[in-house]
DNA sequence: GTGAAAGCGCTAACAG
DNA sequence: CTGTTAGCGCTTTCAC
């Protein structure tokens, strides 16, 4: 390894001369500048990050912690994050928590104990730990993503999920729907119940209720793949019941279960979306190579991750002045060729 | 932040004494022992580990470098090496470069100034850079993943890609196909190659011979979605051509082109498998999505990602005196509903 | 303008 | 067994 000491020999200067160059510090005479220069092209001396981070107290690195990468809102997030760090001259560490507390808690300290210069945390779901609780051993600035709670001790990006619900209920009563289900996921997740809330809030505005039974409740773990419980979502809303009972029009909470509940009721003959109207979220990729094309609601993944890294970045340089900002967006609907019109003598 | 220092004023001893018990080093009296320990804990006191790798010369950290993170198979990739590295004691940083040759410069470069103990690289491929040429730059431990040449600098970790042309040419064949076609990729990738020609001597063992406008070379670019070129495939193997002169078996070079070629055949009314047979490659999760589930060709993923982290991680602790390893590992044929027996009056 | 010296938090050699 | 010292590669006073 080629360091300043080798630099500033070749020159005949100091060590702090080099360094200074290095930091473009003012007055340094013309001619040394030229000499340390092209002493440090001639050794092709690049300075060490972690000497200089242990010294400036600033890393340049930052942290990204996520549930996992397999699901494609993950890894792209994941990529997009990098890309944007990279852009601003930090790198990025990366953590995969799978949905276990007591890892999560251990990548923040990992990751603090790294002197990065804040995270990036999607926390995990299962427990409704609050922003104060994460602070208590967090000591780095940190952005909360994905997640549905507000802080008024960090930044916080998410998607609007409750708008998503309103969205997706109001497709559906614009192309005549009455009866309508939807598969709800976890109910102990905040996000999911928002996005529940707002799915009954639209359907409520248009004096249509849910009923209990069209809302399933399919629980997301990772045991579990999203096309089986789409699959079951689909017994649940049909099973036993005469046909002209059948719900006309479904939401599912995520483009997997959507996926498994279009084959389940391809398996019953039933046509989507003459007889059944489909919606999913998220969309994925696969949402448009699937038949028939998913109508899904689409979250700006990219400007996410991009506002995650601007907003952490922000929290770093203005420390203690920052001003939480809680960040929701806009999600988009996607029309695809899953919903269609309702008509009564289909069913 | 708290220190060493804090905790051996704490407990009444040396800053080295501190120092001692953590790296659990011989002969450090009992009841000293005992009183830095709770003092540890009373502080919560926790090493820091950039002044430990500057120190030390190692910094558990490891570097992975990607094309991208949105296929599926990199994002796999990462989850696996991260979940790997993390159990051997390492953190991993987490670099795409996009398949620009500068930006892989860059994040090795990067990485290294950053005192990275090893680096895992899937190289861009466009440039056909040899190892030695990467040697050149690269003064850390470094494993090269998935691309198709060996190195005697360095380990190497890839699927054994004539092995996966073998098995879809023999599994056409057994179904008692003829005129069989594929889709190869952009030729100047080694892998690509390699698949092709294992895929032609796969063929030509049971006299077949495979003519050149049976073989897609469709560019695959990031503007170009696979589906697409899938589609265009499709054009190039039909159009102009008298309907019994189709091809019968098509094998698809990774499975988003594979999907597009299952499209493009659904609009124009060509069933499969019954009139045209579709084999994939990669096993993407989407595949056991689709209709019909598609037959495809897997790569061990886990186990790959597994042992880059393990090859580099003994490549780390041997130094010099490691020999390199060149693994090929055994794609796995997944026998779906996208292939069929080839039946003469079908077309 | 530039060098010498101190120190970031830690480990390791050397004395005692 | 334990404290003192030096030093990892870098930045930053503080003198000159």
């Amino acid at each position: 390894m080629v360091t300043q000491k080798d630099v500033a020999k070749l020159a005949g200067v100091s060590i702090s001369t080099v360094s200074r160059v290095l930091n473009g510090s003012s007055l340094v005479d013309g001619e040394t500048k030229k000499n340390v220069e092209s002493a440090i092209k001639k050794l092709n001396y690049k300075p060490n990050l972690v000497a200089y981070g242990l010294r400036a107290k600033s890393s340049k690195l930052i942290g990204l912690i996520l549930p996992e990468l397999v699901h494609q809102a993950y890894s792209m997030i994941a990529q997009y994050v990098e890309t944007r760090a990279s852009d601003k001259g930090y790198s990025m560490i990366l953590g995969v928590h799978r949905n276990d507390p007591e890892c999560e808690k251990w990548l923040i300290d990992d990751f603090q104990r790294r002197n990065v210069d804040g995270i990036i945390l999607q926390p995990v779901h299962d427990e409704p730990h609050t922003s104060a609780n994460l602070k208590e051993y967090t000591r780095v600035p940190m952005v909360l993503y994905g997640q549905s709670f507000s802080s008024d001790q960090m930044g916080t990006v998410q998607l609007d999920n409750y708008k998503a619900g309103i969205m997706a209920a109001e497709h559906f009563v614009k192309l005549g729907h009455r009866h309508i289900a939807c598969t709800a996921g976890p109910i102990n997740m905040e996000y999911l119940r928002e996005r529940l809330n707002g799915f009954r809030d639209g359907l409520t505005k248009h004096n249509i209720v849910i009923s209990q039974q069209d809302i399933c409740a399919c629980e997301l773990n990772y045991q579990v793949p999203g096309v089986v419980s789409g699959q079951r979502a689909v017994m649940q809303f049909l099973d036993g019941r005469d046909r002209k009972d059948y719900p006309t029009a479904i939401w599912a909470h995520n483009d997997l279960v959507a996926v498994g509940i279009i084959k389940e009721l391809h398996q019953r003959k039933i046509r989507v979306p003459e007889d059944v109207s489909v919606i999913g979220m998220d969309n994925m990729v696969l949402t448009d190579m699937i038949y028939p094309p998913l109508t899904t609601i689409g979250q700006p993944l990219e400007q996410m991750a991009t506002m995650s890294v601007d907003i952490l970045l922000k929290e770093i340089e203005l420390k203690e002045q920052y001003v939480p900002e809680n960040i929701r967006m806009e999600p988009q609907l996607i029309i695809r060729q899953s919903t269609g019109k309702y008509s009564e003598n289909v069913i």
